[in-house]
DNA sequence: CTGTTAGCGCGTTCAC
DNA sequence: GTGAACGCGCTAACAG
């Protein structure tokens, strides 16, 4: 109970409270002094929970909020053990796709009154680990990784903690809690059996060096899936960043046009796949006469392409809601699949209509 | 204390600890058990203050290590009043600007063992406000805005709770606490007086609607200080989103052909100023021969499109390290400058050669 | 419906 | 150099 000094004003008691010093926010004692009642009473109804009075709540509600009483979420978090902190987890803000996810998974949490704790590891698993040990810190509600190749320590360490975890992006039969995502090797096997069906047969594929970027890889193998080895080519270039995605695209096509003949290159995103089309018309080149060019996600930016970009479409915003639904059930004790798998579309664009071949012969 | 059995085996006692529940992290109380001293030794050990010899310090953390204690911030943060969270707010992650500086703060707040929250406003400030007030219940280290337009409360609220703020990405000479930015009308200013000197006369400004984004205005307010209001235009168009900046500058570009004899146009990003080439030659018309074209921000986009954008370059990432930077010596009791401006570039690409007219002139 | 008691896990304070 | 009390602000469990 707050201490408080009574002072005879005219013929009536009146209490005077200390003003609270300003270095200091207000506790719940605060409100529950002026209030006249117990803190408990005070907790009850700013909580919203059952034994509280229609007309105390009310009035201390308004108590509170003259007061401008502002919960001291961890002394709650103490309490119960555990926030409304949800940890993000992103390989980094470049390229639009994981900014959508995240947008999509934040403004679900929002509403629910989760507080988002970010994290970009930039592809490193040392780095995802060690923010993991320190978000734990703070007994979060949840926690979002993207994708499935992560740190062994991860694993174990998630798995005893008990809290409940959603990988995203990539899809997995095996996640360590929940997963959502789209499946990579499915969607590589997409747009090659498209191409093949055009009549291409010599693709290659621009994307990132081999084992830096597993769903990379499994788009890859998606496409020889359809091609057979020999023929899917893979080009190593840089490591995409926040600055040079379409320079990326540019160069590694570059390098592609030096070293073989390809009818079709494949790109890791759209993003490349804009550079590709750039660097094959610095070259004299006219797409899709000369070459065939399939980027990947479906960004904004290809609709206002000099030419349709054919690529496939992928539910990024959508992804993360569904994840963002599926983790709040599951932080609610209600059970949910193992894994759920997005679909993905594959739109025909202009970029990859072949002259001679399979696909100009049934025109001719 | 922890309690303990001790048992004797052969001639020994052994002293044998419950296992720790699953469904519980360990606490500082286990770690001193094990090590048998008592939890300040360990909590001493732990933080790296001194009062524990070497040889004990040593041995503490190994065990810490082996029972993977992971200490909880919220009682942590509970005792001392203030925790190593950092709040940060952007309008959304659109565009990339605001990734990017996030992302210098983001690995500059990291290395010093700071997590961050983070939000987006939509260019809302009840948004904003609302998430201020659940980002103060955690007592956080330091709160970072996006701009210096609040909502009136938030003025208040923010001042009278003593953690240090920065808002960063605009300038002002009255930040509530610190600011780090650029001087979006000065840089208006500095894209109007390079075309003016190259002989454009009827300039058009591509944006958002008017108030809506408070850079936009004085950028256009930039523009009219060198062109005057009456040549001054500015088209509204929808808002901005995750999904269609390049044709927001595409369809306000068409508006702006259809609707006033135009020689440049500005726009509010570069992305907006890459659908208005693509709106041009839609028209038929060649940049920059029919009309100027000016970006802003200098992403990596414009290095790989057709013809090098003219834009003003904003150093972003740099924006973002320096202000986490002074955030950081604020939060340690340094003072500060009240604001400080960080300076722009302008990139004369090739969008803005003018055929007639004075630069024409000097040619032939 | 309301109030009281007893922690939540850690750090500060002050003894030893 | 080390340790025992106490309190941070809040809530679960219980008593009235």
């Amino acid at each position: 109970m707050l201490v408080y000094r009574t002072v005879k004003i005219e013929e009536f008691d009146v209490k005077v409270f200390p003003m609270p010093r300003s270095t200091k926010p207000g506790k719940i004692e605060d409100v529950a002094a002026v209030a006249e009642t117990s803190i408990m009473t005070v907790s009850r109804a700013i909580r919203g929970v059952e034994g509280v009075s229609e007309k105390k709540r009310v009035e201390i509600l308004k108590i509170a909020r003259k007061l401008n009483y502002v919960p001291n979420s961890n002394a709650r978090s103490l309490a119960v053990a555990n926030s409304n902190l949800i940890g993000i987890s992103l390989p980094t803000f470049a390229g639009e796709v994981f900014a959508e996810i995240l947008d999509g998974m934040r403004g679900t949490f929002d509403q629910a009154g989760y507080s988002s704790v970010i994290d970009t590891t930039q592809y490193n698993k040392d780095t995802e680990l060690a923010w993991i040990r320190r978000l734990l810190s703070w007994q979060p509600a949840a926690i979002i990784l993207t994708g499935i190749d992560h740190h062994p320590e991860t694993r174990t360490l998630l798995a005893s903690s008990r809290i409940p975890v959603l990988e995203i992006w990539d899809h997995t039969n095996t996640p360590i809690d929940t997963s959502v995502g789209i499946d990579h090797r499915m969607a590589g096997r997409v747009m090659a059996e498209h191409a093949k069906a055009q009549g291409y047969g010599a693709p290659a594929f621009v994307s990132t060096p081999r084992g830096y970027d597993i769903r990379a890889d499994a788009r890859l193998a998606g496409i020889r899936d359809v091609f057979g080895d020999q023929e899917g080519s893979e080009v190593l270039t840089a490591r995409p960043s926040l600055e040079n995605a379409f320079s990326t695209g540019f160069d590694g096509t570059l390098d592609i046009l030096s070293r073989r003949d390809t009818d079709i290159i494949f790109y890791l995103n759209d993003n490349m796949a804009f550079g590709g089309i750039m660097a094959c018309q610095s070259k004299g080149m006219t797409v899709p006469r000369d070459m065939g060019i399939v980027g990947f996600n479906g960004l904004d930016l290809t609709r206002v392409l000099p030419v349709q970009l054919t690529t496939v479409k992928t539910p990024r915003r959508q992804m993360g809601v569904v994840g963002a639904r599926l983790l709040l059930a599951r932080i609610n004790g209600v059970k949910v699949a193992k894994s759920t798998v997005m679909p993905v579309q594959f739109v025909e664009g202009e970029t990859t209509v072949l002259q001679s071949g399979a696909q100009g012969g049934s025109i001719g």
